[in-house]
DNA sequence: CAGTCGCTTGGTAATTTGGCCAAATAGAAT
DNA sequence: ATTCTATTTGGCCAAATTACCAAGCGACTG
């Protein structure tokens, strides 16, 4: 794999990795629904506002949310709304485990 | 978050994860074209034969690839060929993430 | 049936991640 | 100005990830 080819991937595969947390993919859903407020997510979350920022700061990085500074808040929201066409497949994939697990287990 | 929710993002997660490595990406690009055995594999990423098949096995835990073992060689391809569809979205982001660097440059 | 080949698995060390607490910051309100 | 309030950042520690080497395993080959 030459350099430039690697830098691809890991451009690609840095997106990915954002979302490669359930906390993470879960406030993606709820900020799909429109804009939440750190407190409100930290709330719908349940963990440390620390921790919940942190999380954010993460997909903030990664560019598939952006901040706005209104009053005391920050709101998020998500910058390309594409990314929850990523879903279908990702279904697509959970669906097929689910289905092999059952043939095996009749296969048993 | 209720636990059935985080279950629910828990398992979308894990498929993110899987993908969230440049040889992972760059090994799911390539089965893109066909299927390929580890050796194969293992030429295209130079990496030690060990650090593929761990990579593979990655993928094929999330169920992203299936593996088929003929004679020697083990030979992987693609379970689910809408994988291929994800990279459309993860483009944009990234597109977008080029463009407003270009937008801060300007501005300065 | 001994040797080889392709791959996987176990071991280990270096690095990264994820969580909470505590401290710092920025802005609003009194 | 001082005091809140919402959020971010730094420190710390446990757990997970990644890479390589070495050892193991299963299936052809001579």
């Amino acid at each position: 794999m030459d350099s430039l080819r690697y830098a691809r991937c890991e451009a690609r595969s840095r997106i990915f990795k954002a979302l490669g947390h359930p906390t993470r993919l879960f406030m993606v859903e709820e900020l799909a629904k429109g804009e939440r407020c750190v407190c409100e997510l930290t709330a719908l979350v349940g963990a440390d506002t620390s921790t919940v920022s942190k999380h954010l700061s993460v997909l903030r990085v990664a560019g598939i949310v952006q901040d706005e500074k209104r009053g005391l808040q920050v709101y998020y929201r998500l910058r390309i709304p594409c990314v929850l066409s990523l879903f279908g497949c990702i279904e697509t994939v959970l669906e097929t485990n689910a289905k092999d697990q059952m043939a095996l287990l009749h296969q048993a």
